[in-house]
RNA sequence: GGUCCCGUAGCUUAACUGGAUAGAGCAUCUGACUACGGAUCAGAAGGUUAGGGGUUCGACUCCCUUCGGGACCA
């Protein structure tokens, strides 16, 4: 079946070149769907061509929409406000167009072939000394929704993980635990692993800070200047020095707490519904940007200060100067990036390679891919920076020093709760076996959560307000579950009753052709939302096909309408609907009901 | 000091990348066939798109500027 909205442009462009000459290699043409006040499916806007056919634009209009209406059989008629022209498809090529679908079991989705492009995405990220919070929780939904999106647009895909393990921070929660740990382990205290070590991790800072004040105190020291004599951060930096040398003792601690922190990110991811197809760890991959930094001053594109520190100049860009090798020879954070961007271009062929990471890193990636360009590398042309906002909250960013941070295991179980609640309340599932009942819980209230989170664009910051729980009516996850809960119930009693889906109708109402057409968007959605890695175009899409679902269900009877062809029609387009709305929340990672 | 981002109804947010009267949800008020599942549907009210200027047939969108919020680079 020939896609309209390509007709209609060719047909377009074919009028305006022979009515008024134009040249059709520089035409570009806007077609957008009509708006739903106005009478047509698809409209387009004349303004530019006034200037071909030197005539009024209503004028102009009227002269396309005839144009078109004589050329293409698929539209029926046109009308023109100002200079406007709607064209109305007609209702037959809507027919034929859902009988099309329904015969598709993976509409929507093109599958990638092997030679397809190849996308890398990476997201989450923790650092192995605290679980995850409100912040991962939203870079872990974009990621994984990102992934499938992705590669329901056609594209080979990898998820990869990046966990930061190594460097100062993780050797001050071992130093709390090997100073007033005595032994506590997750198996002896029943604390889930990463919040055991992140426990540490406050430890030290509450010790650290106990023994600041103090030194600030005696010697009427700046704070900077106690920072160096505190033996606390001492410690630290001797066990961090340790850890570098490859100190058995230290590296067993270090494996043993890193391995306590990874169980309990398993759960955490697990109950979140994500995953990656690799893990990469910072301890593998950073010394690998130092090769890069020798290879890159033999290039001669960072250079070596007197004090021995390398940097690169950015200056000609737009940059900075920005250091890439300190003069003690350790590496900062960009140098690791670098190493870690070049083994993953040698494990493998990319050609994309998306960086879920939040927006207060856009300098450190902006710098970051210039250099792996000048460097040299070609796969660098494909970095990409998906940069998203921060989730702030109402009083502003989460700071864990003042005890704000919303942390993700707990706000999960929260959902869970409230769905626990609001289900029980509504008394409709009193048949369900408990672990049936549990499990449903879990999916309404994620889904909740997932489509808060997910419907705002990427790009933009959210606010999140943990007093005010995540709502379930209007525009929310579990309103749209409920919709597809409740088509799987007409679809159920129309099987026990024998009535079947087909398309056999020559007239539709105008709702039912709104439907289709909402239908019809789909796949255009998922590959605008690849395009722009953007989830919420997917999310606020089965906002719109459920809202419309809804009218339509509320003013036509289905397996009450005695017409035979109309009600298996109308089972059919309940039958497509509720399909692409199973297959758009899956693309978000959110599951859906058949009962709720 | 320099660079960048953001500001839309009381609150949370859309707007197909410059198109028609700026859409929704929550909260507020009103209504819905003896509920094919009411976690629904319909309606009312709520906006100088932070303020000002400019570009043009047309601006939430692009440019300049002021105010407010935030981020990053030494």
């Amino acid at each position: 079946m020939q896609n309209i909205e390509t007709l209609i442009t060719e047909s377009v462009k074919k009028a305006v070149t022979q009515l008024y000459g134009a040249d059709s290699s520089k035409l570009n043409i806007a077609l957008q769907p009509t708006r739903e006040e106005f009478e047509g499916d698809f409209t387009i806007v004349v303004f530019p061509f006034v200037s071909h056919s030197k005539k009024k634009p209503e004028e102009t209009a009227n002269e396309l929409g005839e144009y078109v209406k004589n050329n293409l059989q698929e539209i029926e008629s046109f009308n023109v406000i100002k200079g406007f022209l709607n064209l109305a498809v007609s209702k037959s090529y809507w027919i034929d167009f859902l009988k099309t679908i329904s015969a598709n079991a993976e509409y929507g989705f093109t599958k990638p072939q092997k030679d397809s492009p190849t996308v890398m995405v990476e997201y989450s990220c923790p650092n192995s000394n605290k679980p995850l919070h409100l912040g991962h929780v939203r870079n872990n939904l974009i990621g994984f929704a990102v992934s499938r999106i992705v590669k329901a647009a056609g594209n080979n895909v990898i998820k990869v993980n990046l966990i930061n393990d190594r460097g100062i921070h993780i050797c001050k929660s071992m130093l709390a635990w090997k100073k007033w740990g005595g032994g506590e382990t997750p198996a002896s205290s029943g604390l889930k692993g990463d919040f055991l070590v992140g426990k540490y991790y406050v430890l030290f800072d509450k010790k650290y800070k106990e023994e600041l004040k103090q030194l600030m105190a005696e010697g009427l020291l700046s704070e900077e200047d106690a920072d160096k004599k505190s033996s606390l951060m001492e410690a630290a930096r001797e066990m961090l020095r340790l850890w570098e040398s490859g100190d058995d003792e230290t590296i067993e601690l270090w494996k043993m707490m890193n391995s306590w922190v990874y169980e309990g990110f398993e759960v955490t991811y697990k109950a979140m519904g994500v995953d990656f197809d690799k893990t990469y760890y910072e301890s593998e991959t950073y010394l690998m940007g130092k090769e890069i930094v020798d290879d890159g001053l033999i290039k001669e594109i960072f250079y070596r200060r007197t004090d021995h520190s390398v940097w690169v100049d950015l200056t000609h860009d737009g940059l900075d100067q920005k250091l890439v090798l300190r003069s003690d020879g350790t590496s900062v954070y960009i140098t690791q990036d670098m190493g870690t961007a070049y083994l993953r271009s040698q494990d493998y062929k990319f050609d994309k390679l998306v960086y879920v990471v939040a927006n207060e890193q856009e300098y450190h990636f902006k710098v970051l891919f210039l250099i792996l360009k000048k460097l040299g590398y070609k796969w660098a042309a494909g970095c990409f920076h998906l940069s998203y906002g921060m989730v702030e909250l109402p009083e502003g960013k989460m700071k864990s020093r003042e005890g704000t941070v919303v942390d993700a295991d707990d706000l999960m179980q929260e959902m869970v709760d409230t769905a626990r609640e609001i289900t029980k309340e509504l008394g409709k599932i009193e048949n369900f076996e408990s672990k049936e009942a549990e499990e449903l819980y879990r999916t309404i209230g994620m889904g909740a959560l997932k489509y808060f989170i997910l419907k705002v664009d990427p790009k933009k910051k959210m606010l999140f307000n943990p007093r005010e729980s995540v709502d379930f009516e209007g525009n929310t996850g579990p309103f749209i579950q409920y919709t597809h809960a409740r088509i799987c119930s007409l679809l159920n009693k129309a099987k026990d009753i024998g009535y079947a889906a087909s398309v056999n109708v020559k007239d539709i109402a105008d709702k039912e052709r709104n439907l289709i057409r909402k239908l019809y968007e789909f796949p255009s959605v998922v590959k605008a939302s690849a395009d722009t890695y953007s989830p919420a175009l997917v999310a606020n899409y089965t906002y719109e096909l459920v809202k419309e679902y809804n009218q339509f269900y509320h003013d036509y009877p289905v397996l009450k309408e005695e017409n035979a062809d109309a009600r298996s029609f109308r089972i059919t387009l309940s039958q497509q609907t509720g399909a692409v709305i199973k297959r758009a929340f899956w693309l978000l990672g959110i599951d859906v009901p058949e009962r709720m």
